[in-house]
DNA sequence: TAGTTCCTTCAAAAGTTTTTGAAGCTTGAT
DNA sequence: ATCAAGCTTCAAAAACTTTTGAAGGAACTA
């Protein structure tokens, strides 16, 4: 975060026309509304960080969400204070995952870009992506290791202690089993909803105010 | 993955009596257990790392799941082919978020360890925590930038495209921060319901078939 | 045509995280 | 008291990730 000192800024691209000699205190306005965009970028940047996304992927697709017009890539390198190349790559694979769109401008030569502003929609494609990558191998692992526990129990000459750890492992992966298809079908049913609306989902876990019903157990 | 090849075993170290001599069948069925123990383990250390931990924090865990006695640091140790500091380090990771516990065996001097075989209790406990640090501060950010902006807003002498800039800002951080705190809700709720029961929640997301009804809220 | 602007790529540098293992500590046995 | 087993720590090394910026390319202008 060190590195925001320096950047006092606005795009000064943005439209090239009007620069320069405007009241000194538009101009401090201007630098404190940059100061509030780069603390939330920053947050947006760690968030999306712990969500296992570059730091560098919040903070320019915050900016661009912030931002009443497009930006260029050149603005968000100096906004941001990075290099071209990051500036370059950070976009593509923003585009890549759907978030960010190239926009043509009328009589401009580069390219500008604009946030995906349907926050739901963003979400849902990424997670759905991400969710088919990690969580669906996982299922897949999970099923074939049963799969090979059971051929196991079928050979011939086990001891009993063997045996019984089988036994074990099959329960257990079973319950890891169940439980990363539980997460699926979670994220599935949440990210479907979300589509359209994320309100009765809400509205069904605040307002059933939790059934306490001492049940237990994940069964 | 590469470094399982040499790890050809079981914890001989396991119950220091009975070793060796054993048929060849029950050997070979043994490393065929360990192997599928090893797969096992490494899909739940790559699931593990995306949610942010260590690798090893999932490879650890999952040993010990799988396994039907409590395992010695140095059976982890040879199990997983890390270094002692590795085990040592891990296993207190572990045992800070309180999803391992060491366990006394009598007359043994070495501690072992077992894994918390309740999936979900473990769950919801190392969320809370996660959700807590991240998710809360990520809100408390967006409420400061919000107040700020209110104040900037009140400030005298703004040119009127620096006001519609600052009214955007609200609007959208104002979603972001809507969207955080849906986030949480929905976490703490899910969390909760999970101490006790998923079984409801699952229901209502699968069972009324996601009323798909182009009209959404039942507002 | 040559010149310019902007974008992309990628090898190398910087930065970060993870792992190692030797040194030191603690505990219990002799 | 000394010794040894086992655990922990931490500085250094290795592994991995991210960032840089110069080189190259594409597309437009004059």
């Amino acid at each position: 975060m060190s590195d925001h000192a320096d950047h006092r800024g606005e795009a000064d691209s943005r439209s090239p026309g009007e620069r320069d000699g405007r009241g000194d205190r538009e101009a401090r306005s201007e630098r404190a509304l940059w100061v509030s965009e780069a603390r939330v970028s920053d947050v947006v940047g760690r968030l999306i960080e712990f969500w296992g996304f570059k730091r560098n992927m919040g903070r320019v697709w915050t900016l661009l969400y912030l931002s009443p017009e497009p930006l260029s890539a050149d603005d968000l390198r100096r906004l941001l204070g990075l290099s071209t190349g990051a500036v370059s790559m950070t976009l593509s694979e923003l585009a890549r995952w759907g978030v960010v769109r190239k926009i043509w401008v009328q009589g401009e030569r580069r390219d500008f870009y604009t946030a995906e502003v349907q926050l739901w929609r963003m979400i849902s494609r990424v997670w759905s992506e991400r969710e088919k990558i990690e969580v669906e191998s996982a299922i897949e692992a999970f099923e074939a290791a049963l799969k090979e526990l059971e051929t196991m129990r079928r050979g011939a000459s086990l001891d009993a202690s063997t045996r019984a750890r089988i036994d074990l492992q099959r329960e257990r992966i079973g319950h890891l089993l169940e439980l990363a298809r539980l997460g699926k079908k979670l994220l599935d049913a949440l990210l479907s909803t979300a589509k359209v609306d994320a309100e009765p989902l809400v509205r069904f876990l605040l307002g059933q105010r939790l059934t306490d019903t001492r049940d237990a157990s994940p069964r």
